[in-house]
DNA sequence: TGAGTATGTGAGTGATTACTCACTATATTA
DNA sequence: TAATATAGTGAGTAATCACTCACATACTCA
């Protein structure tokens, strides 16, 4: 719970019921919807007066992207900085498959300590234009020109074969979102070994599910 | 548009007013989601008294119900039904490359006919217990054990890797609906080789990413 | 034709909505 | 301490919501 709260950190300090006010927005929206989700219940749940809600956000709309928005720029911009994209060019990595494995283990445990914001940013992109655009830059500008480098590096090695790479990156995303969804969304409560199924998703990522 | 409405066919006898209703009811949930969509607009768009959306389901989620429920049954009901399944055992498709050819290409003229209804499906999914209901039963009954056969038939016949079932499945799916998601809602006015993207999205799911 | 039924209407209803504002309480600084 | 700013309150508001119901019209079949 904690960790929605770090991931939404704005740089200026926020009052405890402000926290309050996020809390209870982040739990109501996700399992109920924008839409379907009162501002009077949120004011409820966070044990304060409906007015201090609109002291702190001037619309209901703007406390939606206050919550989006960090998410977004988390999830792409934190692993596809300096750190990432250098490290694999100092030969970190040595192959794709190690570059896959860290890539998804990173994602894996945002997605973890971050269920219910990510369920808000599925729900709510399809609706909000704000929304959209907000991801289609962070897309276009970090997440894709990142992956472009990395794909065009291990081709060169030999370790990627010879596809677009939109085609590539388009194999790879939902593979590793599916198994993200089953396990945090759809299927939450089975048991999991999640390095096996982790390094499963990899070994079919990279060599398909075709026999001998 | 036909289409849509085609899909919905039900048994009984629909009046011109209750068709128009179910148009507009499609076209503004898809588009602004079912709590954002009021009874007023739809019975607007329709051209029709707002009781008389009423006269014909009782509530408003009923209405959502009758639109999602049809769309669920055909997506998984028509084409698991005897006719798919049988067929591969009579060595129709004698490669599961074939197999999935036949699936994809079957599926994608479904999703190409019923954008709209597939969107409400996906999007209201995650707030209606009625409708995950009915989703997880139809999969359960009918997609599930359909997969399991052909899965297992074509691991014996040693064209499929020896990996648990629900992995293939958790594999291959993602990867079409991947490709379909991209192709008619992220990026609908792309220029599209259909044709040339199915077949590579088959060649990736039989072989990976991975090179020589 | 006439009686009965199915279809369509739209003004009306109470409940709920996002949001406002005059006010109080607390913290900050002169 | 006095003055000012910030944070918090909750009753109030106009708009909108899903849904009802008394009534009008159109269709069916004896």
């Amino acid at each position: 719970m904690s960790d929605m709260i770090d991931t939404l950190r704005h740089d200026e300090k926020m009052t405890p019921k402000q926290i309050e006010i996020l809390k209870a927005a982040i739990e109501l929206i996700s399992e109920k919807g924008y839409y379907n989700t009162s501002t009077s219940e949120i004011a409820e749940r966070a044990g304060v007066a409906e007015g201090t809600i609109f002291r702190h956000y001037r619309t209901k709309k703007d406390l939606l992207i206050k919550i989006v928005k960090p998410v977004i720029t988390d999830f792409s911009a934190s692993f596809f900085a300096e750190q990432f994209v250098h490290q694999v060019f100092r030969e970190k990595y040595g192959h794709f498959e190690d570059l896959l494995y860290a890539f998804i283990k990173n994602r894996f445990e945002f997605a973890q300590s971050n269920v219910p914001l990510i369920k808000i940013l599925l729900q709510e992109l399809a609706f909000h234009p704000e929304i959209q655009t907000a991801y289609k830059r962070a897309f276009s500008e970090k997440v894709y020109p990142a992956l472009n480098q990395a794909i065009d590096f291990y081709k060169q090695k030999g370790e990627l074969r010879d596809l677009p790479n939109e085609t590539i990156i388009r194999m790879v995303v939902p593979s590793v979102l599916g198994f993200m969804m089953t396990r945090f969304i759809l299927k939450p409560d089975q048991n999991w070994d999640d390095e096996a199924e982790i390094k499963q998703t990899i070994t079919v990522i990279m060599g398909g599910v075709g026999g001998t």
